[in-house]
DNA sequence: TTCATTTAATAAACTACTTCATTTTTTACC
DNA sequence: GGTAAAAAATGAAGTAGTTTATTAAATGAA
């Protein structure tokens, strides 16, 4: 079953009983989105907060100068969505686009709301999940600033090993803030250190 | 009375009878600290969720080039901690140190947790508030990849008004990742284009 | 297998930002 | 109010990363 690896998951964080479960899962949808497809589209209101069951997506957002800005690639066991459109149910600032053939556990605002009072236990799940989410955020706003661009490929490398042979490297670069053209330098760089 | 600050930005997310309000304010302590002190200090577990009523802390952290770089500034209104030493209990990555005299309604982790069981409703309020933490830092590492630092110090200005005319300014320099001399440059190209 | 398209590599010229060194201004305190 | 110390301004030389242009390699469809 698909979703015996988000139940799984939420084991990590609280307790549910057999029919809260039941309630959970009779409120997500099971979905599959196609390589190339989007999962959030930036100026539409972000409907859904995604669980990855399988696959890979990417988080990026198109800027004034036509530049595709990466912001996070998400793979299993990882939640995807635009969460300040979701939140607040405005248009999204994000586009979330499948990188691989994607499956997910997919709430809707509506159906979270609905499950945050049929199960209010659900309020302190999506907190740790939040509260763990801002702080690797952080974390990467201070490698942005006190490390080079080579360190922090090297830190992504060593971090993230199944995203690096699994995304293009154009893709990288742009979550790494730099140019395809220097991430492709640094790595030859980094061989010839050797 | 200093919490009513606190217990007025509880409301705008969520109601409290007044009993779990007496609950709530029983389990906090508000505590003031004097300019350059400490609250949280880098390399101990941090033990405290702080609400500032007013003055302006800094959080920041020391590289291992022995260089200071600025997390974030919080002002009246808003939270500070090292969230992740304080939801782990491990040792702090950041300081927190108040750059004006400072007094803040203060969680002990301890407390907090209690309150967590006997209030249910809190896991709501903390949720929210560290939804709203992430958007705004997912939204600062995309500023960081895609605008100038000139562009940057501009939006700084305008969103933290306040906190650009009481912060000195080498600090706001490390807090966009540039040096103080080149901050002084926008400055002055800033002042030449009028 | 071939051809078209996407991705990656390489290199030269350029720019945003840093470093280092000096001077000026502001702040604080006896 | 004067003086030391901290903060800000200025400028010259250096570097990390960009831009643009070209070539090579990998991928995928017919």
């Amino acid at each position: 079953m698909e979703n015996s690896a988000f139940l799984q998951y939420t084991k990590k964080y609280i307790k549910l009983t057999t029919e809260e479960e039941a309630i959970l899962l009779s409120n997500v949808v099971v979905r599959t989105y196609l390589k190339d497809q989007y999962i959030v589209q930036q100026g539409d209101v972000c409907n859904s907060s995604n669980f990855i069951i399988s696959g890979c997506t990417k988080t990026f957002y198109m800027g004034a100068d036509g530049q595709e800005h990466v912001v996070m690639f998400s793979i299993e066991d990882w939640w995807t969505s635009d969460l300040g459109s979701f939140i607040a149910q405005k248009p999204a600032d994000f586009n979330v686009q499948c990188i691989e053939n994607t499956t997910v556990v997919q709430f809707t605002y509506e159906n979270l709301e609905k499950l945050y009072t049929q199960i209010p236990k659900l309020e302190r799940l999506f907190r740790k999940i939040v509260e763990r989410a801002f702080v690797a955020s952080q974390k990467r706003v201070i490698r942005n600033f006190s490390l080079t661009a080579k360190e922090r490929y090297v830190i992504f490398k060593k971090t993230y090993p199944k995203i690096d042979q699994r995304v293009p490297q154009y893709m990288i670069a742009s979550y790494l803030g730099i140019t395809k053209e220097f991430l492709s330098k640094i790595k030859s760089q980094l061989i010839n250190e050797q």
